[in-house]
DNA sequence: GTGGTCTAGACCACG
DNA sequence: GTGGTCTAGACCACT
């Protein structure tokens, strides 16, 4: 299973599931067009509740990250083309702000920061080739 | 006053409080060992509750940031050692994952995604000598 | 009730009970995983206010003696790993050393002292296995 | 000096005092007898407020650790009785329990914690015949 | 129903 | 005047 759930983690349920879609999205997990599980399906597989999944694939196509076809089922969109970029563009700005502040507190120069970015970049150029062609 | 709230954004406001600290002490706005308002004057300015202060306070005063001498008043850290460095480096790169992923969703490479790293160090070091003098 | 509290004491009732729960934990009187009490109904029991137990809850949380799953309840973590242990170590012999000078003063010696010591955890592995098996 | 104040630190000041009268008393920096400075000295020494001094003075006189001869000054007592030996003997070894609870979520186990004890005495023994004969 | 946050207002310990 | 704690009651996010 690609999507790993924590129910004890601090962050929600429904965030970790978006997350755990887009990164598999992302990382050429799910392809474009690919049917993904149902709403119930897939909350019996990580054993939530199923409104928790239902608003997960809400979000998740409201960023136009899947599609709903109704009747057929949800797919990974084909042409993914999310609305609000500039807002959330700005978003992760004030979140890289944030943490570079919490790096800064850490006691890590900018620099040092710099190269964690990196790193954490090549583990997951490193990582994504995984099934292109599956 | 080099710090400002909102009270309608999503995260909640002794958060807010608690960045508007670590941002200042990074940034020289906070100088080690200066006092810092008391919870009731914050409290006014900012026009929140005396118990929303104190509670940024302590989380602060946990994390080494700040130090309070009984009444006395509330001091900028002379020696700031964070604790759980470790666990927190691992939420920091974990973070640093979760908007990767965003940021390719919302169409950026990971080249792009370091060039807007750059740049928010860059705008960061650039207003960061404001007062070292002050 | 394993969680007794006694408001006119002069530690805080928070204390109290972060001290109660420890002590429940390691007496298995409280297994790993098991539900406590949620926070309102907690409060309920020990007629104290809901804001009282919920802090204490979080800095369980925080000294990961318990966790938290959204929506679901709270729990007796399942791996304990306290996050200072160094610092808190040094704390615990600075308390001991605290309470020796106090011993010497009640006109105990240092050996009487000692006895004193091992009669507390003697009395404490006596009431130990109360409910392993329950 | 002997006495070795930490403003900075958590619990109060005035306790600070006593314990650190207490603790001289207890390895003989101070003889029974000896003259203590006067509140206000002491108060300018530690750079305290000399209401907090007096305070401290007020608890230890209390307890019979020094006694207060009017117009002559403050002496340590020549026979050292505390008054309330039971409820203190008792509040000792609610403390012993406490931190015995506190050492077991550290990972320590009753030896364990019994060896810290040791340790903590023999380091006190080897620091204690600093000044019998001065 | 679960915990998390906030307000308003009160009282206490400390210096 | 400083921070620390507590209550009563409210609203919100999540499952």
């Amino acid at each position: 299973m690609w999507l790993d759930i924590n129910p004890r983690a601090s962050d929600p349920i429904y965030l970790q599931i978006i997350r755990g879609v887009k990164s598999a999205v992302a990382r050429g997990l799910l392809l474009p067009g690919e049917k993904l599980s149902s709403v119930r399906e897939l909350a019996t597989e990580l054993a939530v509740n199923h409104n928790t999944v239902a608003r997960a694939y809400q979000e998740l196509e409201r960023d136009k990250v899947i599609e709903v076809i109704v009747g057929r089922g949800t797919f990974v969109s084909l042409n993914p083309k999310p609305s609000n970029i500039e807002e959330r563009t700005q978003e992760l700005k004030d979140s890289i702000k944030t943490w570079l502040i919490e790096a800064h507190h850490l006691g890590l120069s900018a620099d040092e920061f710099l190269d964690m970015v990196k790193r954490v970049i090549f583990e997951w150029n490193d990582s994504e080739e995984v099934r292109h062609d599956n």
